[in-house]
DNA sequence: GTTAGCAGTCTTGGAGGGAGAGTGCTAAAA
DNA sequence: TTTTAGCACTCTCCCTCCAAGACTGCTAAC
């Protein structure tokens, strides 16, 4: 029993796991035997299931029950794969032509390949804003809606676009509007929300009050990274076994709805490229405990960067994730490196 | 047993539509004598609930079960309803109060509206984004984003947002940009789509195709209605009882995901004001037959609007959505009587 | 180190049965 | 004619019990 993860171990432990994740059934030793030409006896592999509990690897829901992989279990499959992850190049090819189909816009990008991870991977798949460090002030707009009201756009870097309602307290005509923004655009134009507040101006009231209003509205785009991520396929996720109670499957909408967890479970502007699968309990949040992630940063690095991944049981099929996040993340950069390039 | 629904009869009726509503519970005659003075004997209850089931306002689960409204009890009770329908002035009171705390952006309030309603009925709440009978350029912008490609923002009427990235054959300069969009500003603004492809002008290959894309996009807006109104408080629905199984659950997560129903549930421009109920078999679609929608129109009769209302089991509090969605759709339509008048 | 054999354990599904809930009917009372 | 009491009847729900089946763990032999 002494002689640690044999090749024949580590064979059975990666078919127990390939196994769990297609059927969700705990896998017996006589079924490896039957469906597998290891060349030895069940019995012989029921040594080693009982090696692999032991140091971790598997579990059993009870005393008489096949065997489930733990999140040990996963973590050790998961390191194995960590070359072989490709998805076959017609998937690509195909991946490929749905994104020239679809018109030139960056929130269709972002909701396309979110359908795309999750159909690959059959759960939920998201996929976050991309967002520079700091953004910039690219261009400022003001259109009269009436005497009062003014409809302001305002165009930051990466093509992020913000409007809003102002209100003044005298009438405005809209030349008088244009004239703001002329003016605004030329004093603050490509400059971060840090270096347009230092850079004092001699500015009438309204003007006063469309600048507080630009500032404001860079800032909260500064501070918040995860605001509203597209969210795909959380039926595919919920449709698994594990989620078949009413309550298990309540508590996890709530969490999605609630967007809370995204906060501990993407670190924020970690600087590692590359895809970073967490296991179940490896997460900080409680609530994400029986849960897997399998996401990646993409963007131009230090420039501008937003997260894609997928959501799903911890029974996962990690290697499709893997392959599907890794792909995804390379054509989002590409389409981020494409606009970011006229910065 | 002639003599039709007297008003004894009525008040059963209501009473078990009232108790089923709050319990899901099927209700017993007993139950109706012990926690209603109606003054007469649990026997008498029972004879009132024979006609009641024989005339179709409620059916029983089987045999020896307690009675469970019908579609037609619902119908008949709702119309009963009709008047008093009013959300207790506290309640207004509080609503408006957390409009005025959100920023002045029309995506946020229509939010607000769909959580504050699936909050009150504590259903699934849907709002869609108002629309003009036929949008009308307001502004058109250029900004470069590098020498190929520029990203192009549309300002039409009701403070509808579109951009879209444009790439150009020729190498283009923010100047060269700024110069279009004045010239195509001064041509055609205020026009709608047709008013605008029946107007031409002398133009250079490229702003042709700025103006092709300006054009696809205001048809494109006046052809989708529905296009991914706000859906709140799906989970809200979920956890209602009756969609305890789990395929029914997943069922319903498909159907909202698609969004296909929208377009038969709502009649499209049905000139009528007021709320709309439809209850369950009342559906013209097969996969809406148990559930009921509670919807109104909202915004200035005749120039602009959208839809507003839940969605839910045929189960739902109607008396507590009939006042949501008509107070909601009220003051939606303030709202957007404030961003028209400047038109 | 591997294997066959077998006892032991745990789950699963179905049958059976009793309790409880609620009705429908009948005949009498108001 | 309407209302009521009484009661038999039906159906669900839940509990228990049991048998079948699935796997393992152990032991002893190879």
């Amino acid at each position: 029993m002494l002689k640690g993860l044999t090749p024949r171990r580590e064979a059975v432990l990666k078919i127990i796991i390939g196994e769990y994740i297609a059927t969700a059934v705990p896998v017996a030793s006589d079924a490896i035997f039957r469906n597998y030409q290891l060349g030895v006896s069940p019995a012989t592999i029921r040594n080693d299931m009982a090696y692999l509990e032991e140091e971790g690897y598997i579990a059993r829901p009870h005393t008489s029950a096949g065997s489930v992989p733990t999140d040990k279990g996963y973590r050790h499959y998961v390191e194995s794969l960590a070359k072989e992850v490709e998805l076959p190049t017609e998937e690509q090819y195909r991946i490929r032509k749905l994104f020239q189909e679809v018109e030139e816009e960056f929130e269709r990008w972002l909701k396309l390949a979110a359908a795309i991870m999750a159909r690959l991977v059959r759960t939920a798949a998201l996929v976050t804003f991309p967002k520079p460090r700091q953004c910039r002030l690219r261009h400022l707009e003001l259109v009269a809606l009436h005497e009062f009201v003014a409809l302001m756009v305002l165009v930051l870097s990466e093509a992020i676009l913000k409007r809003q309602l102002l209100s003044f307290d005298k009438p405005m005509t809209q030349e008088q509007l244009t004239g703001f923004a002329n003016k605004l655009n030329a004093a603050y134009s490509e400059l971060n929300s840090s270096e347009i507040s230092a850079k004092t101006l001699e500015l009438s009231a309204e003007e006063n009050q469309v600048m507080e209003a630009v500032l404001d509205m860079m800032v909260a785009e500064d501070e918040i990274e995860y605001y509203q991520p597209y969210l795909e396929g959380l039926r595919l996720m919920l449709g698994q076994p594990e989620f078949a109670q009413k309550d298990r499957m309540l508590s996890i909408m709530e969490l999605m709805e609630t967007q809370e967890w995204l906060r501990s479970a993407f670190p924020r502007w970690s600087s590692d490229v590359g895809v970073r699968v967490i296991i179940g309990g490896e997460n900080q949040d409680e609530t994400l405990r029986d849960l897997s992630l399998v996401f990646s940063r993409y963007g131009v690095p230090g420039r501008v960067g937003g997260a894609i991944g997928v959501i799903g049981p911890t029974r996962m099929d990690y290697r499709q994730a893997i392959s599907a996040v890794s792909y995804m993340s390379g054509i989002l950069s590409d389409l981020v490196a494409g606009v970011c390039r006229g910065d």
